[in-house]
DNA sequence: TATGAATGAGCGTTCATTCAT
DNA sequence: GATGAATGAACGCTCATTCAT
């Protein structure tokens, strides 16, 4: 019991950690913030992070992969959904993706900025996981054209590039406050992607 | 004339530079790399980087901005061709920078990965520049919902975020060689990435 | 008392490393000394001093301030002294600074050299503390002219200011070997400066 | 003739830049300048500062001992006036002095900031320059004493250095405006320093 | 578990000086 | 004489990481 009790304080201080890191790497950067600013505020002497983490970039990839493993299996999920058409599929990964961003923008922003855009650091260190959404999408995609829903005229492959650009782009904007983010606007943002990359913008079909 | 001699072997000398950085900052990454190391592939003493810019930084922001502005102003320009129909004008965009990539990896390399997504350092500082691209696509969307081209369900806004953020993930695939990218997929590319925005996904409309 | 020592030991490495640089800066000079040099002749890593000052300058200035702060002191306690003659308060001045010079001349080296003479660094900065003393100087002199124990002929300002530059001119001498300085110099010295700005040098009075 | 007045020109870029030597480290001090800040205050190309000087380091001992050499020889003709009293002769070497800082008062402060008070640099350098001064000053103390006009309690090395030191002390503040200086200033100075140094602060013997 | 003192490699930048023209 | 491009050595400071307590 008292072990218990001694494992979750461990398991509190860990979170804690964690929670600052991500406050302190969306304000300031992963690159532009020192280890010592974490734990000033995570409220920790800063050889603590040492004890929990091997390094400042544990820390990231400890973010990181908490987070995009959920949406991953929650894409793998939606792929096995036979009844759900693909529209729908992909209407509800961009909202997972953009309420992720609406519940917690400080994690979304950390992500986004200093791993899945970083291409140079972070990106490469987590292409194989980063790729793998791709390739999730992908899958759905092509499952739609097997299906007849979605025509062949672009590869499943490409297909989920562009859905997946589309998606962090506006995440981007939003993040620099490039886009207006109001709550209406991430419902409308769901919308319109699905509607660009599933009905396109010539007119015609959608009306 | 031996004036003019001395003032070209300068601005030589000033491009060896910017072409020695291109090769060193793709190959390396900025922040990877040395003034030094720029200084060695461009063959020049260290300080001559120096002579010639401010800065890494400087150097950095000098091929951006080159090429930049090269791509503003052919957007710039489309938006003014009547002639030509949205797709075409998108397609045009969508060509220009594929077939820069195309001609130049190196140099595109670095300034998405370096610049364009590089959200916390350059990206910021070039904010602006980059927002002029959006807005510059924006504008031929909206002026093609005016005309009865697009339809009005999507903001114009939203769809050159779309429209370009499509098109950099692709590069980025590229880049990072996890898509494939031999002479045809670059042509390819430029067919996929309207297809998708202007017609959209979902059968009927394009067969 | 575990962490008493800690302290402790935190305060001697401090301790050790203005120690140090005192030897360091009136060897080599400030501006010819490297960080490294001080941390060598410390016998600590270079990093160390970076923890325990924010500069290079920092250091020269602690130094500065530490030995200074006591001579304010000083010189205001003798202000108020009513039973010292004036000749007698300026006596004391001189003895304490020259006694400062024969206990640690390294020290009043650097203090001298590097800080009251440095007139475009450190001489700069500091410019306010300096001219607390000839100020200090200055009440001493003018409340001997009220007391009419100095004549007037003289502004008290600028009698300080004699005073002073008498007694730095002598240590600057000295330091650069131009004047002996055994062990009865010093004393020798605290009289003659006291001479000469009282008595003066024509002969008369003082036989 | 052709060949005068091209020595003439000559002569002239090389005044030309010591003029504007002056002027920029008076402004911004030896160290704080670059070679380029003098050959842009001189309107000449930078590479031409080096044609006429070995070093930056050599334009500052140009304009020191030009100077200096004025005062050592100006103090050498007192010295055999026989006719003067001391009080006269040393009257005269401050009233040199501070008419030199009157007239040109950049010259004076890059000679007192730059040499003889930057006891680490150009100070060492011309040290015996300028104890050529000290002794000169002293010659006239100790002749005056000989003659029974300076009484002999104190050293005439020690008196030079006093009376040198409060002259030196009083332009300083000047310089760094600690001390007022208008005109009539300059002439008080001169009768302060000769009264302090020649017959005290004391009262009695001067009233 | 928790602390923070201690370590030291790494790099951008400055600028006096040289030299080809 | 005059220019300014070219050189390259030198150094203060940062900060991730280690480790004794």
């Amino acid at each position: 019991m008292a072990s218990t009790t001694r494992q979750q304080a461990a398991a509190d201080k860990r979170r804690q950690i964690l929670d600052a890191a991500v406050r302190v790497f969306a304000r300031q950067g992963f690159h532009q913030c020192r280890v010592s600013d974490i734990a000033d505020e995570a409220g920790v002497a800063y050889g603590l992070v040492y004890h929990y983490f091997d390094s400042k970039e544990e820390v990231l990839d400890t973010l990181f992969l908490e987070r995009w493993d959920v949406l991953l299996a929650m894409i793998a999920e939606l792929d096995a959904r036979e009844e759900l058409s693909p529209r729908e599929k992909l209407y509800r990964i961009a909202s997972f993706i953009f309420d992720s961003y609406r519940h917690d923008p400080e994690l979304m922003k950390v992500i986004i900025v200093e791993v899945t855009r970083a291409a140079n650091s972070f990106g490469l260190t987590h292409l194989t996981k980063i790729q793998e959404a791709y390739q999730g999408i992908a899958r759905i995609v092509e499952r739609a054209q097997e299906e007849g829903q979605f025509h062949t005229g672009v590869s499943a492959e490409f297909a989920a590039l562009a859905f997946y650009g589309a998606v962090e782009q506006v995440l981007t904007a939003w993040i620099f406050e490039v886009l207006p983010h109001g709550e209406e606007d991430f419902d409308r943002a769901k919308e319109f992607v699905v509607e660009t990359v599933c009905s396109g913008l010539d007119v015609g079909r959608t009306d």
